[in-house]
DNA sequence: GCGCTCATCAACCAATGGGTTGACAAAGCA
DNA sequence: TGCTTTGTCAACCCATTGGTTGATGAGCGC
């Protein structure tokens, strides 16, 4: 309803995002991949986690669209998808847009009535 | 780690606002605020959910930072932060950042590789 | 003052999610 | 070939979550 025309991003897709982004392991892991590829094994190393774990946080973050892993080998790279960001920022972004419009539209008002409360003295004593 | 100096934003935070908006439904809340303020009954309306369901979002939402309620009288209007979405994007574009540098550096590499190459006749009289 | 409506609180339920251990498939190396 | 390393799959555990129903407070209209 208030989404009409939202459509081109599905709803699935962002909300699966943002419940991969919602964790701070796999926040974390792609501040990792941010700089560069890496395997399993290397992206599992620094955390008190089994390899298991992380594994499976892949899994979320690839079904998210956030990450792809070329072929099916181990030691296959782990690459980060940073298009997907654009979904978020998107959504965000029109969102924010209309609250701040209507911000604005509220700022034009507070200032029409302090403007008029103003003008009701001036109207008092003077008209230059 | 990697995120050494990113602590402006607390990680909690920052994982309640993406949490908050992996739900559909508390999208769709936000989305509907973003037109401007509405009590709890007002927002409830239109879903095929309980009153406290829409009560127990929005409190989700409000300790997100995402929305605030201002009082404590029923029918009290519930407002939309749009500030905190700054969180998010501020969030996103760090790491997209990082991703795009480092494209960026992937296609020097490869055109110094390429380079290289070339260089390899030159290598006689350069020496270093 | 008496109800009525609006909203929250509390308890409960089913489903999901992050974690573990254990078993197993698939390269790489002796 | 056989062993080791790497990663995934499967089953299970416990905590969290989205939803319900029921009861309880807080203002407003009569």
């Amino acid at each position: 309803m208030v989404d009409e025309g939202a459509d081109r991003v599905p709803q699935d897709q962002l909300s699966r995002v943002f419940a991969a982004l919602a964790d701070p392991t796999r926040r974390d892991l792609v501040a990792r991949l941010s700089t560069g590829d890496a395997t399993v094994g290397e992206l599992a190393a620094p955390y008190g986690v089994t390899v298991q774990a992380v594994s499976k946080h892949l899994k979320v973050l690839e079904t998210a669209g956030l990450v792809s892993r070329p072929g099916d080998t181990p030691r296959r790279p782990v690459h980060l998808e940073a298009g997907v960001f654009d979904v978020m920022t998107t959504w965000i972004e029109r969102y924010r847009a209309a609250a701040e419009e209507r911000f604005g539209r509220l700022d034009d008002l507070l200032d029409r009535m302090a403007e008029d409360e103003q003008t009701q003295h001036r109207e008092d004593r003077a008209q230059r």
